[in-house]
DNA sequence: CAGGCTTGACTACACCTGTAATACTACAAG
DNA sequence: CTTGTAGTATTACAGGTGTAGTCAAGCCTG
């Protein structure tokens, strides 16, 4: 399994497209991108083609026209690159970056809240979570 | 400032070493990393060049020998390069990301006990956490 | 004083990304 | 059969990264 899938932010940008849609044409990435990004078809059709070049998605021919999906799924992406970013800026100290992101100023209380939650609803089953 | 100072792994590995010792010159880093990497010398050079090009990290001449410090703080780094993940990775969600974080295989009990002790410690004062 | 050692500077190069123009190909229509 | 059109493939280029060899300059030692 992939040995760290990490991409950048246009990368993901047309990775969130297919995730989204499933399958998508070169011109549905483009509309779907061309607003927040305006980049030409032909730039995206690059940025497919190597992707695909890398095993990240593939394509089937559909009257002439690629349709393309992704090969990775968006779960496999965010925990390679947490996995990444985790080894790499805390040394694999999972609660260190959570610390990190519970003290950053882009965290509300309410966020807070619902990660306590989650914390209570993941609780180790053996625990015997009260 | 630093609009983004997203580094790669041998970048964070060069910076950790200025965050752990403050400052460091060529043959620190080197000696440091080494084993881990077996870079030459020269490439570590060239690295420091260019990351004092960026601004990122600057240094002083002591005996003819170049003495770096970073100028970015691990903080600095760890929150812009954890937002820009956030960002891009869970829209901002941030909650999301500890989600993630909390069903990964990669997380253990302990762990997860010591990110609730961090919650509770960091709760809303107003909240009465006990 | 001269040569060697130390150390940064410069140069090089392959590969990736972002960006896009242009070329090519194949079906559809006339 | 020819041509237009759509859509992919090819090519290009600048800038960054990883990697490192070589050059140059200054100090140390004989």
């Amino acid at each position: 399994m992939a040995e760290t899938h990490s991409f950048t932010a246009l990368q993901l940008a047309l990775l969130r497209v297919l995730w989204t849609r499933g399958e998508a044409t070169v011109t549905d990435i483009w509309e779907a991108l061309h607003d927040e990004r305006g980049l030409a078809q032909t730039t995206l059709a690059t940025m497919l083609s190597r992707l695909e070049r890398r095993g990240v998605v593939g394509h089937r021919t559909q009257a002439r026209q690629f349709v393309y999906r992704a090969l990775v799924t968006e779960q496999e992406a965010q925990h390679s690159m947490v996995s990444e970013l985790t080894e790499r800026l805390f040394e694999g100290d999972v609660p260190a970056l959570v610390s990190h992101l519970l003290t950053a100023q882009d965290i509300s209380p309410g966020d807070r809240e619902r990660i306590r939650a989650m914390l209570d609803a993941t609780a180790t089953p053996s625990e015997g979570a009260d």
